[in-house]
DNA sequence: CTGAAAGCGCTTACAG
DNA sequence: CTGAAAGCGCTTACAG
């Protein structure tokens, strides 16, 4: 890669390289006609500076990293879309990695992002909840955060850093308490990797709000499966093969919700006719479905966006910014039918 | 942003520079005492090198870029998916932009990428078909090219670059052809943007089709709007707004064809009872749909790969990967009712 | 206002 | 095998 250097253009123009540096900083100290023959010589030069040599010579760097477990899961996607749109307003370029939920390579991907010096690390994904994942992250952010790293994470996580926490866990609760107000008595979940901190605050808030009112679902109907379309097919036909269906069952996250809908579809049942079908996040596409789908309403392209404002803009101390989640009810949920 | 430098762990370990740099770069020349030093120290000190001096002094750079039109687009998101797990393979860093359709933001981007000496820049939105912006897009391209860095296009670019082809205008003539079959003479196309290479080929090739069997869609049962969920809608919505319905109806792209899908439902029709409906692309989302839609499947996540592998294996001369386009038929198609 | 020079944090011939 | 030194492409006090 030899690429034009300063030194190319100020040898063109005729000035030193401290003057060609000036004018492409936009120095207002130096004489017109230099300033001239500097932009000239650029242009027709089609230079560009060394983004790598300026980030040596400032100490600091114009990329912010943002991590998660799947660009192509929808939640994702939209976070990732509200953050970048904040870091483009920055004139900040993000680096995007995607774990697909592997603990390791969350850690590797900041360690790379420590490397790059990004001014910024943001932790999209769900925490981990495993004590030798959060020393070996803390092991890495730590340094970072020490050099004038900034970091920042969605939902709940161990980690020192400013967070945007969605409450997964009051959400979950008020979608089972509209449930049960609709006269569900029993239910099943369909669960992501329990490992996960946002899985374990929907299931517990779901679980706590049925407490309350006497209901308690039977072990064999919390169904764990990946946090994906296909987890959820696969968690709901595994459920329905456990026996007669209940009449409400709760997804932990939309995109399972949508492998569920096929499940049942597959199997000749009608939601909500047959069975009600709840989900979480409210992801763009489910209000689309056939029956739109009741779920549980985050600010998706929000949260990616007061993600990166949180980390571009350094505070005194640790904040945390709450989401309210709320309960959006569509025709996916109904009464049950009277037995 | 004071990190830890190579200095910090060379004093440490007592040896000089080069000795830490070699240890860390694997070099097997180094004295095991000497190496275990070093590696002590830097993992004492939580040490990373610098990627910007490291790019400097090794003139490469870890990072390639991907420049999409909106990554929260199911299309771009699975495209950006299969990039990243091949630059993830090759240990490299994908920095990601969207454009949001925006001309002028897109080539922004390419500027900045080539700052940021990125090793190759991969193009995954359609081409403008826009003289101007051709030439200002090249003008940044061809020094990039010329100093070594690496191009790849996604769909039809006039751009000098190696590019992956899907056959969007065969794939659209053979749905054509396939709704033909169906016993459909009366059509309406939902569109996008016109400027967009990719909206053109598509109308194009369902149009020849069509006319290859005499039909031909009246001017006003073909509308324009936003290459979105939302703009499908809206489009749809200006159809029904223009009269009679035609028996069949193509949106040149999945997400409007979601967007037309409820536009249609909230007008009280029924899909393919009373209109049939198709897309392109084949987004994962289209099979969970009621009905399920047809469309023309893409393999989209294939596509980043390729694209991605494409740019990383320099070749002496451009290559061109046609990719098929092939119909999917599902539910949402069906034979016109009879008048 | 302008330029020579030092320095940012690495890598890598080149000596020894 | 190891180290001193030059160099990567910039920026920025410091002189003049």
């Amino acid at each position: 890669m030899t690429h034009t250097t300063l030194g190319d253009v100020a040898r063109t123009a005729g000035v030193s390289l401290a003057t060609a540096s000036r004018v492409l900083n936009g120095s207002t100290t130096v004489r017109a006609d230099l300033r001239e023959k500097v932009m000239a010589a650029a242009e027709a030069l089609a230079y560009r500076p060394n983004a790598h040599a300026q980030a040596l010579a400032r100490a600091s760097s114009q990329v912010v990293g943002l991590i998660c477990h799947d660009v192509s899961d929808p939640y994702f996607a939209a976070v990732a879309r509200g953050a970048m749109r904040v870091a483009a307003d920055h004139d900040l370029m993000v680096m995007l990695a995607s774990t697909f939920r592997d603990p390791d390579r969350e850690i590797a991907y900041v360690s790379t992002l420590r490397a790059q010096r990004a001014r910024a690390i943001l932790l999209a994904g769900s925490a981990f909840q495993d004590p030798a994942w959060e020393r070996a992250l803390d092991a890495e952010l730590t340094p970072y955060q020490e050099a004038g790293g900034r970091v920042a994470v969605l939902s709940r996580h161990r980690a020192r850093a400013d967070a945007v926490l969605p409450d997964n866990r009051g959400g979950a609760a008020s979608l089972a308490r509209a449930l049960l107000g609709l006269g569900h008595r029993d239910f099943a979940v369909l669960a992501g990797p329990p490992a996960l901190t946002t899985v374990a605050d929907r299931v517990r808030g779901f679980r706590e709000a049925l407490a309350e009112a006497g209901v308690r679902p039977a072990p064999d109907r919390v169904v764990t499966g990946d946090l994906t379309r296909d987890g959820g097919h696969a968690a709901a036909r595994e459920l329905l093969s456990r026996g007669p269906l209940p009449t409400c069952v709760f997804a932990v996250a939309d995109v399972m919700a949508i492998g569920a809908l096929t499940a049942f579809r597959e199997a000749g049942l009608r939601v909500p006719e047959d069975v009600s079908l709840a989900g979480f996040d409210d992801i763009p596409v489910v209000a689309d479905l056939t029956p739109p789908l009741t779920t549980v309403t985050l600010p998706l392209e929000d949260l990616g966006e007061r993600l990166m404002t949180l980390a571009l803009a350094p505070a005194p101390r640790r904040r945390h910014h709450r989401v309210p989640a709320e309960v959006t009810l569509r025709a996916s949920t109904a009464p049950p039918r009277p037995a």
